[in-house]
DNA sequence: TCCTTCATGTAACCTGTTACATGATTCC
DNA sequence: GGAATCATGTAACAGGTTACATGAAGGA
């Protein structure tokens, strides 16, 4: 559901758009909040074109399918957002990790967390330069909610691995 | 790769115990990082007992199969730990709700985000009393970095889903 | 005796990944 | 003419969910 419910606030937002292009509008506009490949879009378009919530507005050169959203698929996206059912088995391999954590010696264990504190923080500094450079250009800001909310996760993911790798090295030491 | 790992992180931590026991014991311990099912939990334990991660190591009544984690299991665990490959494709539909709230009407928008902003309120209370009951067992508490960032991530969820409500309100009325 | 809990499994289906496959157009 | 890019797909497999299926043991 989650990535039909992605393509069709694509097209709402960006206009009619092709397979390729909403492959390319993934990477570029919410791959920090959702992925998917060219190989799952396509095939889902069709479905979704099967269940009246795309059509084909324009067909273009190489085969190239213009796909709109239909009146029927924005009335799903709303009701999907507003819909309660939202509560998803939690599935974190970040968290998982931390949970085994202990299975190693301390000092592996801080190295660990330290080379993570700074995965984190390189994606955290990327997200702030993306959002700087939306705020230049003063977009509407269609992401702007979800930016914010990536931007604190990698804050706090860089925080908890680095206070947690202090705590190790402290309890180890004391 | 992730589903092993857990079940080898628990029976390391637990000793042995049957799939039954494991479906438990990831309802318990570990339900805020990684969740799976029986129907899942059965036919892995079997695979990982082909590929000699577990062994039975007892037969109960009602056809209970106490399973050990093995010396290579254990070696497997911490390679996988230590490994550097950890870069999974962000799939998180609180963000990618996050993402089309612009789709609703400013009050539609802030009255989800009110709603979400008390349920993480109430996982990150349970999560509290859940780390203070520990601490009063005394417990050598092998989930303990795993439960500080679970209480990080709730306050974090559930300021940014108030703080953008407020957001939302001001940017309406102003 | 009956209910609950213990205990293990399978089958159909959905979601997503990796790799393979093909061909048109445009730009140099 | 050749390379890059545009453009769409399929097949095999891995991971996960839902529902179905079965039966033994223990406690009231």
């Amino acid at each position: 559901m989650s990535l039909r419910m992605a393509l069709l606030g694509l097209l709402a937002v960006s206009g009619p758009a092709s397979g390729y292009d909403l492959t390319k509008l993934f990477e570029k506009s919410i791959s920090h909040a959702w992925h998917a490949r060219h190989s799952q879009i396509y095939p889902e378009l069709n479905k979704m074109a099967a269940d009246g919530l795309v059509t084909v507005q324009e067909e273009g050169p190489r085969g190239r399918k213009g796909y709109a959203i239909t009146e029927e698929g924005s009335r799903r996206l709303r009701e999907w957002l507003v819909g309660t059912e939202h509560f998803r088995p939690v599935r974190d391999e970040g968290a998982l990790r931390a949970f085994l954590l202990p299975m190693l010696e301390p000092p592996e264990a801080v190295a660990l967390l330290r080379g993570e504190a700074e995965r984190y923080g390189a994606k955290l500094a990327a997200l702030e330069e993306f959002d700087r450079a939306k705020a230049r250009e003063g977009k509407s800001g269609f992401g702007r909610y979800a930016l914010d909310l990536g931007i604190r996760q990698m804050r706090m993911m860089r925080d908890w691995a680095e206070e947690t790798a202090d705590r190790i090295e402290r309890d180890d030491r004391g």
